[in-house]
DNA sequence: TGAGAGAATGTACGCGTGTACATTATACAA
DNA sequence: TTGTATAATGTACACGCGTACATTCTCTCA
């Protein structure tokens, strides 16, 4: 390879310092027109792009924003449809913004040190996806907010931590959902939620709670129902589900795959279309359109979400611990009902 | 913040040279046991961790592996699946060799300048994702050819370039997926395509055509059909097909999005199950077990072709243009058809 | 005991920027 | 013309690491 040209010999070429080289590559300070024409001249003639290396180097920052995900093969439990929609919120301000996106996956057993990528400047923030209450994570998570670096949670509360957090309305997406089932005429809803470490699980539970509380009907705790997420859960489901179905109408689920997965798992029961209950997704997937009934669903701005969680953390400033009193970020965006056949009365309407 | 430790302090509080910090941090050299616990002792109790930003400058390495994906607008005409899938793949061999993944997004219309990404220094290889045959695109690739950069394609090939390549194979693919209709019986097999500018869609033609020859039937030209891989496409297509439901038994479709729309369009257009065309998808993405009736389709091991990218990438040299010959990557793995029930005669078998 | 070899460590510097400060050119008013 | 303010540029150095080379320590064997 020819070797890469250098800012020194930019200068020589251009008749100028190097500082001047510098200055007129980042347009800083006055500079006469004439100068900046032949160093420009001189930077074209001679190939020379300065090393990001060396300025993020120089700048002490890496122009980097860091997403956190889930440990890969967990990943799985999350749809992809989750994550891609909301990297490209990301990933879209990010590079408004001249960030790079630098992915993170989050490991196994190690236990998680986020400060460390701001400590080996590895990031100049961090978005972190997919988290889950549970001790390590919090830790890590307290550290940040303790040493003050900019980052963001999406998509999970912690109660009481006043962390920085952007998030959809997921009680009042279920609450949706669930309201939309009575007015439908059934009373007898089952609810088929994710693992209660996730916030948003809990934040369901209590928007499926008040949708029967607003209607002034007692909801019976034995038609709650959990999984993890994934189709398979939600064939699992079907299992128990199919057994009840003459005291169960209809069923929410915490998400489009376990919605899915007990659409199919009770189809493949032998329950005819006529005994399947009304059923109600949550995320809006694009599988959700694929289902056969079309399932009815409750959107998730995914893609806003990462979009302001990005923007929210890149204007974050870099502050020492607590020296300065720092807003907190706490965006809850709005979900929306998306009706379609799965949660429609047979025959009604 | 408290002020980050630098390593002069450790060393001062190690009783040692920076240098021997250094040492001891990368394992580098004889040292005696003792300085080394001294070492890490200092170093753990001034939570010390070395910048990666100085040390990637000092190595002039970045450390970083580039992925490059369509514009995001655009992504959507993929499906998330196949990123994810790949992008796992990649990530997890990325992270064993101890690099990170920086996500480059293609701009819409600047003209996309891979080698200035090494230029900068800010990635050492790069993994291609979503190239197509056009003309700005080609020249970019080539130069990175020439420069003797370490980069790599995935599914996308460039005839009589010798690019480093990963791919499945797509003739293989599609003939297996013809094949298998034709033993079902069929034989007015109509082909949904994508778009010719990739490689794949070319490929996959041509496994359509040989699998006809071999079976010793001629094909019929005017059952070809085009999309551009989304499922609206497949929507757009079943128009078409429906009126044409006398001399099309069966279709085969290049991906199964288009499939899927292909199967939701005929049916809104009241075609009932018994005239359904048989059909296959392709990718065998995780909404092919969705849909009813099942889809049948190829799959493609994204997962494995993001990993071999990555690893064969990796131990490519940053090779100087063309003084060392170098080896040039095509891999090519064996795509597998998966049959549902879309692609069976009914009530035959 | 001394010399020599290799182990262990220290010294010094380069990597390619950004930028504070010093210096020189220019314009304008007195 | 001369002085002064400001524009324009140059000089010098820090950033935090890796590492070549120089130096010192330690051990062995004669």
């Amino acid at each position: 390879m020819i070797a890469i040209a250098s800012r020194k010999e930019v200068a020589e070429l251009a008749g100028v310092s190097e500082a001047t080289v510098s200055r007129v590559l980042n347009n800083v300070g006055p500079l006469k027109e004439k100068t900046k024409e032949k160093v420009l001249a001189a930077a074209r003639e001679l190939g020379y792009t300065p090393s990001s290396l060396a300025r993020s180097f120089a700048r002490r920052r890496s122009g980097n924003l860091g997403v956190i995900m889930p440990y890969l093969p967990k990943a799985r439990l999350f749809s992809a449809y989750y994550f891609s929609e909301i990297l490209s919120g990301i990933g879209s301000r990010a590079r408004e913004e001249g960030y790079d996106l630098l992915m993170i996956f989050r490991d196994a057993d190690e236990p998680l040190d986020y400060c460390g990528l701001f400590r080996m400047r590895k990031v100049d923030a961090c978005i972190v996806l997919g988290a889950k209450e549970e001790a390590g994570e919090l830790a890590a998570l307290r550290q940040l907010k303790q040493e003050g670096h900019p980052y963001c949670l999406i998509n999970q509360h912690f109660a009481g931590e006043g962390f920085h957090e952007v998030d959809a309305d997921h009680v009042e997406g279920c609450q949706l959902a669930v309201k939309h089932l009575l007015q439908q005429g059934f009373t007898r809803i089952a609810f088929l939620n994710g693992p209660q470490a996730y916030s948003n699980s809990r934040d369901r539970l209590e928007g499926y709670m008040r949708a029967f509380q607003e209607a002034g009907i007692p909801a019976d705790p034995s038609l709650l129902f959990e999984g993890n997420f994934s189709r398979r859960s939600g064939m699992a489901a079907a299992q128990v589900i199919a057994a009840q179905l003459e005291r169960i109408e209809a069923v929410a689920a915490a998400n489009d795959r376990m919605a899915i997965g007990l659409q199919q798992g009770l189809r493949e029961l032998g329950i005819p279309a006529e005994r399947m209950p009304a059923i109600v997704g949550y995320d809006d997937s694009d599988a959700a359109e694929l289902t056969t009934p079309a399932l009815s669903s409750v959107r998730v701005p995914f893609y806003q979400l990462g979009e302001i969680a990005a923007a929210k953390v890149l204007e974050l400033p870099e502050s020492g611990s607590g020296d300065t009193v720092q807003e907190i970020i706490q965006v809850k965006l709005p979900a929306k009902l998306i009706v379609r056949a799965s949660s429609l009365r047979l025959g009604g309407m």
